[in-house]
DNA sequence: TAGGTAATTAGGGATATAAGTACTAGTCAAGAA
DNA sequence: CCCGTGACTACAGACAATATCCCTAATTACCTG
């Protein structure tokens, strides 16, 4: 047990050194670019004229800066991190705290106090101090809810903390709660007694109410004066917004406590307000209005448009009103142009009236946006509901849309969740009666279940199983364990969501509004005036709710699940086999079933077929799960690793593998300010307005709905599979199996293509939903720092077809040379993408009557777009160039079309660069040339050429392959390459590249794609030399890392003790490599058990996956490096930028400002020898770790080491750890280092195995000489080839002498049939031929392997960096093709 | 005659090691009690001399296909075996045997069987199903994981009667490890029934011949099998002392049963999967367990077989399985198909892949 | 009412599961003799 | 302690085996002085 004192003593990360403060400007820069291409100069001159990064100090200055988790167990400095992840209450620890918040939210104090006293003992301070004063908060605003006071509050902040928490004091913070609250007493005289009183307290503890005042959004300037005239603070005590001179003006609003309301204030504000909006709308002229503030669609998936119109009739009525749904909402109609040409129209307006019009477009946005978040999913459940009762109406009882099922369903799920809910509180009541299996399960879960209302439930387990079943991989089914833990998960965001809401202004309750004031606005300004002021006062607090443990979510999930699964029903009808009558029958809509998987079972939900054909056809509208949403204003700016993106959901900044270690140091790096630059690079992206290009929509549009096949679109399947007759009873078992095979085949297919068509339809509902809407991606990162947009199925990281959706809001003049890039840019989707920028622009040229007859007659013309390797987006640029080039004055178009920049294999990109290799930089186009470099060509025709002089050779497989090695096949391999693929990973690649290529016979495949992938491996060898000796390093310094053992490893810790591979991007990101092997359990659900990790337990390091996985983690993490820079600088450039990763993306008019902005990107980066500082910070980070080194056994050394480890261990009377050697180890570096003598005198007399070796031999000469290594030949490949090459039959004939008959042949064939023998396909000839690739491939590596040695743990160091060549980075300058 | 008694420590070294390597087959070595074990099989009655086949499959030692073949003397005996130190051995060990033939091919390929048949290596007689065939005796050493696997095929096609055992019920005496055969073996009381033993007991009758009854330093008897006692036959004791690897084995006499009736009335297709499902959970009443059966089972097999829901699926009698097999097999809403599809390719769904260069 | 013992149960670890091993070879790590 | 055997096979977005038996620890029930 702790103390308090040791408890503050404690922490998470130390701070190594702070010797730097980065400072930054953000001052735009508004250089003129020139632009023209015969100039081929580069825009910028290199010197004089870098685009102003605003003094960006990326990173490499920072040295020293690090977040290094500081574990030195001799200092008794425990950080928070490795208590908790070694502590034996670890696996409580995350229970409880989640408990604990349930409970509290809950309204269940009693117990909750119950869980928090025991919650002290297992949780790190700064977790507890949350809690409590949580606890606190929710326990004052009850009490003063029932009773109007808060004197048991105050009691309970006075006497608890001596009591249950061994003296741990309140913060501040905790007081500021109870003065805020105390505000809000009705009674004002007893509340100044009050204030008085728990002021009186705080002084006992601290003397300056400063601290009182920092904490922001919790005190209102007028709560703060009121406590400082009761308290008579003195003025200086507080910070400038409280101080009297900064007075806001008198609200609008009055604020009135309404208990009797449980309504999101954000809600009821924004219902209050929307006469003023009607006032603003009505406003805005007619032609701009047309636009769609007030037009219905016939599809409204999401609720949007419902939004639009309830706006207008919440006033009257106080509940949404529902829009009128026309005819079936097929058709081209459909794509209403919303608020496409706002912008267009607006301009035809005077100037002061057009930013007034803007204003209110954004407030409305925002109103919407709130809405959007706080009742989408009633907004759905409306839409279920209005179906179910036009069925009603109509008098007919046949299901036509799956809404009236999910109504249905809905109401019978709320029952019977209410009934669930009444038997956890009879169970909760139940003091005395033993609860028994199932009653004990309902007490876990209970507390988390009863957060949400039962008819929200059941609208979010609907929805998800629907989401889960369109795109969870599986057509008929989804994995039970995946369905769980998603429900539960989701039902975890719906809570943490409302309790943003509710938290929302000052976290005190909900508000009536005036809504007299709102009503009847004097005029238009003042009624923006109002809007905007009600705006501001949304503040969502920085709240972040704990996670709820994967077993809770698959209980939580699994109890929603069961019920629905008992309560959804589907009418199906079938043919009775014995009476041949058609039956009709009400069956459950979702099964619970299992499969097998090589013998391992597996739990899977399905849903019926007939319902499952229903949702892949019907239109997605209202299964759409509004969770995460394109966002219709800019995403919230990042703020913390919890904060930015949405403004009522959770989103994190990182999405974390359930790694604890990823998310303590990002919390650090956060907590230290370190990801400023992160923060601003996404705040970019999320800037970047989208809007859906609803021309390519409608064509689309139209293709879906013919349910054809169409480019990657299957045609929608019959909903029975017709399979082949089965064989009869007593055929060949060979037979039996090639028609089990046959049939898996059409299922897979039919799988296939179904979540395809679901995942589209889904894609499409989205869309329709967002036409003519302004639409935001808010994003986040991989643990690498690669970013991604929030918003899952539809976002421009999507495949082509969501690209080809997808254009940018904003439109801008493209000018001369923003026409030629778009020009480019069709070129390259066409996949003439290696020709320099001229003739990509001729191709272009040539070919503008096709690209006229696209965009003219996209699905009866000559369909040119469907021939590019990219469609859609094609599809995209012809409707722009066709319309840029038909207006009066090209240059002048207004395009909103992104033109993408894409590095040319960025990952050697940034080899070549590390290396400094000259030659690797002028094949991936970091050095200037003529014409775009391309490796992959390079690497294909090289593979060409070799297979044409075996096939020259008379090589069987090269012949068959002859002709055939085109880029792609060797792409993915040449790239994967430099990140450690190995021989049977490029294998697989290849031979799924071949697949695709017709003509290639299918016995040929694999043999081929295993001589083609020999065939790759060869050339890249000495292709890549510089980035090999960087990736050599990168694995050897990762092995070292990933078998380290820190300083206080003990043999308790030994097994997690071993260390994670971490590093800082450039941009002070930390990456914590996640690989470790998760210990997992099975977890009893209602539905069966589910076999999950448990994530709070710190499982020890996968060293191999560490060493494989960091030289492709580190390259990436350096190209989302390069992202987030140049997206922050296009930021600060004014410009709008998007990005996939390596491929950038902006408005043609300003992809040379981009292209400049990315270069010079790319140079700050590399500038420094970002190689050797990360060297320097390995060293740094990993200072007095000790890793094995596995010295020659046969040396003297090696004997005295053998012997000290006898004594040793005789002195220990157990066996020698390594842990133990580096524990004495580490204690004799300790007392070396110290500045007292005596203690260094000590340390020199210590004898370990280091001591032993000498601490400055050089270890390269212990270790053990290269052995010879016998080739074994293993015996199972012996047995497995058949005799000389003979097939069974064969030797079966030659066997019993049977000589070869004229029918031979033909049997033999047809037996054969089926089993793939390769070796018949070749001749004994062809077969040396392949073994000869194989010979002359170094065969000294193969055969030398490094002896195995005695490990001694010694100090870890790194190998010495490769040599950096001379290719100056500063070159690229000029490279046109570098990104292109 | 030759009699070799043949000791583990009588195997040539240089097979020893090849044995170990991979092969990891196991094979009883005694020749005395083998000899014991066939004449208590009294096979004669059935299989008469010179009128009938062996075919052995992973003779491994070959010690019992010696005794065998040497007792019964049948017309042919085709060994299967891949081993290429097995063939070196066997012409020294069986040169005394001039009908026997050892075939270096693959005995877990199905086409091997095809082309037996085809070049006349073997030649069982087609008979009905309605008593053991007299042409052809299947033996062999499943004594490894790939073993079981084909004993379970070997099993799967009593039901079929397909296969080998298109030629009519053919009697198979295979040597298991003890494990495997006490899981085929179980009986109806027994917990742990499972898929493979129901399948067995539906479709032939299953006898321990010969079974380890070792005993450890003390003396005491090492509890294997428990239930061979109580069967009608008294397996004959070996001890795993004189197994190739030292391990537990026991000989099991699978004789399939005449064709019943009801065997027309359902489908095999179907009542594998009923079998395989079923057991998923298998100590769960069936009201319960037959819900993985598809979407609605529970309400229709509810409404026809009343009688069996309380009942546990590992305690059903054949008869009880063979209702539940008709019934199925009427089902008006039975699952589209059978199979059960892996989800492991997942492979290259062309659109759905997200395009990074 | 306290305490001791019997009885029951919860929970963790071990094991079996299915059934054409898809293909194959080098490397690394846990495990067993 | 050494050696044969087994798992994995570039990284990321996007994670997932389950039922049952058997034994032990822990808790409850029950009994008695």
């Amino acid at each position: 047990m702790l103390s308090a004192a040791s408890r503050g003593s404690r922490r998470c990360v130390a701070v190594v050194a702070s010797t730097s403060r980065r400072t930054f400007i953000s001052k735009p820069s508004n250089r003129s670019i020139v632009s023209s291409f015969s100039d081929i100069t580069p825009p910028f001159d290199p010197v004089s004229d870098a685009p102003n990064f605003g003094k960006v100090n990326i990173g490499l200055q920072r040295a020293g800066k690090l977040v290094i988790m500081n574990e030195l167990l001799d200092d008794g400095e425990h950080p928070d991190m490795t208590l908790t992840m070694r502590n034996q209450f670890a696996r409580n620890r995350v229970h409880l705290i989640s408990l604990v918040d349930a409970l509290i939210s809950g309204g269940n104090f009693t117990r909750a106090r119950k869980v928090l006293v025991e919650a002290y003992e297992v949780t790190t301070q700064e977790e507890f101090t949350r809690l409590r004063n949580d606890y606190l908060q929710e326990y004052a605003l009850k009490e003063l809810k029932d009773t109007g006071t808060i004197s048991q509050a105050l009691s309970w902040l006075v006497t608890s903390s001596l009591e249950d928490f061994k003296g741990l004091p309140f913060d501040p913070r905790a007081f500021v709660i109870l003065l805020a609250t105390a505000c809000r007493m009705q009674d004002r005289l007893r509340g100044d007694n009050v204030i008085h009183e728990i002021y009186a307290e705080y002084t006992k503890q601290r003397t300056s109410a400063t601290e009182l005042f920092g904490y922001e959004g919790l005190l209102s300037y007028h709560d703060a004066r009121r406590i400082v005239s009761v308290c008579m603070i003195p003025e200086a005590q507080l910070p400038r917004s409280f101080q009297l001179s900064s007075a806001p003006p008198a609200p609008d609003i009055t604020r009135e406590l309404d208990p009797s309301s449980d309504e999101p204030l954000s809600v009821a504000l924004v219902k209050a307000q929307s006469e003023a909006v009607k006032n603003i709308l009505s406003q805005i002229p007619a032609s701009v209005q047309k636009t769609g503030f007030e037009e219905l669609n016939p599809v409204d998936s999401i609720g949007i448009k419902l939004l639009r119109s309830s706006l207008k009739g919440i006033a009257e009525s106080e509940k949404p009103v529902l829009p009128v749904y026309g005819k079936a909402d097929k058709g081209e109609s459909e794509a209403d142009d919303g608020f496409l040409n706002f912008e267009a129209q607006l301009s035809l307006l005077p100037e002061d009236q057009q930013a007034q019009y803007r204003e209110a477009f954004e407030i409305y946005n925002q109103q919407r946006q709130r809405l959007l978040e706080a009742l989408a999913l009633e907004s759905a459940r409306e839409r279920w509901k209005y179906d179910y009762e036009q069925m009603l109406a109509r008098g007919d009882m046949s299901v036509t849309n799956v809404n009236e099922y999910l109504w249905e369903w809905q109401q019978a799920m709320t029952q019977q969740v209410e009934q669930e809910f009444a038997e956890i509180d009879r169970l909760l009541d139940a003091k005395n009666e033993k609860p028994s299996g199932s009653a004990r399960r309902r007490l876990r879960y209970g507390p988390y279940l009863k957060l949400l209302k039962p008819d929200k439930l059941c609208t979010i387990t609907i929805l998800e199983l629907l989401r889960l079943h369109a795109t969870g991989g599986l057509a008929d089914g989804m994995r039970t364990a995946r369905a769980v833990l998603t429900v539960g998960r989701s039902i975890q965001m719906e809570y943490n969501s409302e309790q943003l809401l509710r938290r929302e202004v000052s976290g005190l309750g909900a508000y009536k509004p005036n809504k007299a004031a709102l009503q009847n606005p004097q005029d238009f300004s003042r009624a923006l005036a109002n809007a905007k002021r009600l705006n501001e006062e949304f503040k969502v607090l920085d709240s972040w709710k704990p996670e709820w443990p994967d077993d809770i979510k698959a209980e939580v999930g699994s109890t929603m699940v069961s019920i629905f699964m008992h309560v959804a029903k589907v009418a199906v009808t079938a043919t009775d086999p014995v009476t041949s009558k058609e039956v009709t029958s009400l069956v459950p809509a979702m099964t619970h079933s299992y499969q097998y998987s090589n013998g391992m079972k597996l739990g899977i939900l399905k849903f019926h077929r007939d319902f499952a054909d229903r949702i892949s056809k019907d239109p997605a509208n209202s299964i759409i799960n509004p969770q995460f949403l394109p966002m219709l204003v800019q995403p919230k700016s990042w703020t913390s690793w919890a904060s930015g993106g949405y403004h009522f959901s959770n989103a994190p900044l990182m999405r974390t593998k359930h790694s604890i270690e990823q998310q303590e140091y990002l919390k650090e790096a956060c907590r230290r300010n370190d990801l400023q630059h992160v923060y601003e690079g996404l705040d970019v992206l999320g800037k970047a307005s989208w809007v859906i290009n609803s021309r390519v929509f409608r064509v689309l549009s139209k293709v879906w709905n013919s349910e054809k096949e169409f480019l990657e679109i299957p045609a929608k399947a019959p909903a029975k599979i017709e399979f082949p007759p089965e064989p009869p009873k007593d055929a060949d078992p060979v037979a039996r199996r090639d028609w089990a095979r046959a049939c898996k085949l059409l299922i897979m297919d039919a799988r296939t293509s179904h979540s395809q068509r679901c995942d589209i339809n889904y894609k499409l509902e989205i869309g329709r939903a967002f036409i003519g809407e302004r639409m935001y991606f808010p994003h986040n990162i991989d643990f690498r720092g690669r970013a991604y947009a929030i918003p899952p199925h539809l976002n421009h990281l999507g495949n082509d077809m969501c690209r080809g959706l997808l254009m940018f809001w904003e439109a801008k003049s493209i000018g001369q040379r923003g026409l030629q890039w778009m020009k480019i840019h069709l070129a390259n989707l066409c996949g003439f993408d290696k020709a320099d920028f001229q003739s990509r622009v001729q191709f272009v040229d040539d070919r503008l009557d096709d690209i006229f007859d696209s965009a003219d007659h996209p699905l009866d013309g000559r369909r040119f777009w469907m021939e590019a390797p990219d469609p859609w987006q094609a599809l995209a640029v012809c409707f722009e160039l066709a319309d840029a080039l038909r207006s009066p004055e090209p240059t002048e178009f207004k395009s909103r079309l992104p033109v993408h920049q894409d590095g040319t294999c960025n990952g050697l990109q940034h080899y070549a660069a590390l290396g400094g290799d000259a030659e690797g930089a002028a094949q991936v186009n970091l050095e200037p040339g003529e014409r775009p470099a391309d490796i992959y060509t390079y690497v294909s025709d090289r593979v060409s050429e070799l297979v044409a002089q075996d096939a020259a050779n008379g090589n069987a497989i090269a012949k068959i392959f002859e002709g055939k090695v085109k880029r792609k096949v060797v792409k993915q391999s040449v790239m994967t390459n430099v990140y450690g693929v190995t021989y049977v990973g490029a294998r697989a690649q290849i031979l799924s590249q071949l697949k695709d290529i017709d003509g290639i016979p299918e016995e040929a495949l694999w043999s081929g794609a295993a001589y083609l992938a020999k065939l790759v491996f060869k050339v890249v060898r000495n292709l890549f030399s510089g980035a090999h000796l960087i990736q050599d390093w990168f694995g050897e310094c990762a092995k070292r890392i990933s078998k380290s053992f820190p300083p206080n490893t003990t043999a308790e810790n030994v097994k997690e003790g071993m260390t994670a591979v971490v590093w800082t991007t450039p941009l002070g990101l930390p990456v914590v490599q996640p690989y470790r092997n998760p210990t997992r359990k099975q977890v009893t659900t209602n539905l069966q058990t589910v076999y999950i990790s448990e994530p709070s337990e710190m499982h020890p390091v996968n060293p191999r996956k560490q060493q494989a996985g960091f030289p492709p983690n580190y390259i990436h993490s350096l190209d989302a490096t390069h992202m987030l820079l140049s997206a922050l600088a296009c930021g600060r450039n004014g410009l709008t930028f998007a990005a996939v990763h390596d491929s950038y993306w902006t408005h043609a008019a300003d992809v040379d400002r981009m292209n400049a902005i990315l270069r010079d990107a790319f140079i700050k980066l590399h500038e420094g020898d970002l190689v050797t500082k990360l060297k320097e910070e390995f060293e740094q980070r990993y200072k007095g770790y000790m890793y094995p080194f596995e010295i020659n056994r046969t040396s003297a050394v090696a004997k005295k080491v053998m012997e000290w480890r006898r004594q040793f261990r005789k002195k220990l009377g157990r066996a020698v750890q390594l842990c133990d050697e580096v524990r004495i180890e580490t204690k004799r570096r300790r007392l070396l280092d110290s500045s007292d003598p005596l203690k260094r005198a000590e340390g020199e007399k210590m004898i370990t195995p280091m001591s032993i070796i000498g601490d400055d031999t050089d270890l390269e000469s212990l270790r053990p000489p290269p052995m010879k290594v016998k080739l074994t030949p293993r015996q199972l490949s012996s047995e497995n080839e058949e005799l000389g090459g003979l097939t069974s039959d064969e030797v079966i004939r030659k066997t019993l002498g049977i000589e070869k008959t004229t029918d031979e042949l033909s049997v033999s064939e047809s037996a054969d049939d089926g089993e793939m023998e390769f070796d018949e396909s070749l001749s004994g000839e062809d077969a040396d031929e392949v073994e000869s690739v194989i010979e002359e491939m170094p065969v000294q590596e193969a055969i030398l392997k490094q002896g195995r040695g005695l490990p001694v743990m010694v100090p870890l160091t790194f190998p010495e960096v490769p040599p950096k060549g001379d290719f100056d980075v500063k070159k690229l300058k000029n490279s046109l093709y570098f990104f292109s | 005659m030759s009699k070799i008694a043949l000791g583990a420590g009588a195997i040539p070294s240089s097979f020893k090691s090849a044995l170990k390597r991979g092969y990891e087959r196991s094979s009883y070595t005694n020749y005395d009690r083998c000899v014991e074990i066939v004449k208590k099989l009294d096979l004669g009655t059935t299989f008469k001399k010179n009128e009938f086949e062996i075919l052995e499959i992973y003779p491994c030692t070959g010690v019992w296909g010696r005794a065998l073949s040497q007792y019964t003397n049948p017309s042919r005996h085709i060994v299967l075996e891949r081993l290429d130190n097995y063939f070196a051995w066997n012409e020294q060990y069986n040169a005394d045997i001039p009908w026997m033939l050892p075939i270096k091919v693959d005995a877990y390929k199905w086409k091997v069987y095809t082309s037996l048949l085809k070049y006349g290596a073997i030649s069982p007689k087609k008979l009905p199903h309605d008593g053991i065939n007299p042409s052809l005796l299947v033996t062999g050493n499943l004594t490894n994981k790939q073993g079981l696997q084909l004993l379970g095929q070997f099993l799967s096609c009593t039901a079929y009667r397909n296969w080998l055992q298109a030629y009519g019920c053919v009697r198979m005496l295979f040597w298991l490890r003890a494990v495997d055969a006490q899981r085929v073996m179980l009986s109806l009381h027994d917990k742990k029934m499972n898929r493979l033993s129901t399948l067995a007991r539906l479709f032939s009758e299953i006898k321990p011949i010969a079974c380890v009854h070792n005993t450890d330093s003390k003396g005491d008897v090492v509890p294997v099998p428990d239930l061979w006692s109580t069967r009608s036959s008294q397996p004959i004791d070996i001890s795993s002392e004189d197994t190739y690897l030292k391990s537990d084995l026991v000989l099991l006499d699978i004789q399939p049963r005449a064709k019943e009736s009801w065997e027309d009335e359902v489908n095999i297709l179907e009542l594998e999967y009923v079998i395989r499902n079923l057991f998923i959970l298998p100590t769960a009443p069936l009201s319960t367990s037959i819900t993985t059966l598809g979407s609605g089972a529970e309400y229709y097999f509810a409404e026809k077989l009343p009688q069996l829901m309380d009942k546990i699926t590992a305690k059903l009698t054949n008869e009880e399985f063979v209702l539940v097999f008709k019934t199925f097999n009427k089902w008006p809403f039975k699952p589209d198909h059978l199979f059960d599809v892996g989800n492991d390719v997942d492979a290259n769904t062309p659109s759905m892949i997200t395009e990074f260069s």
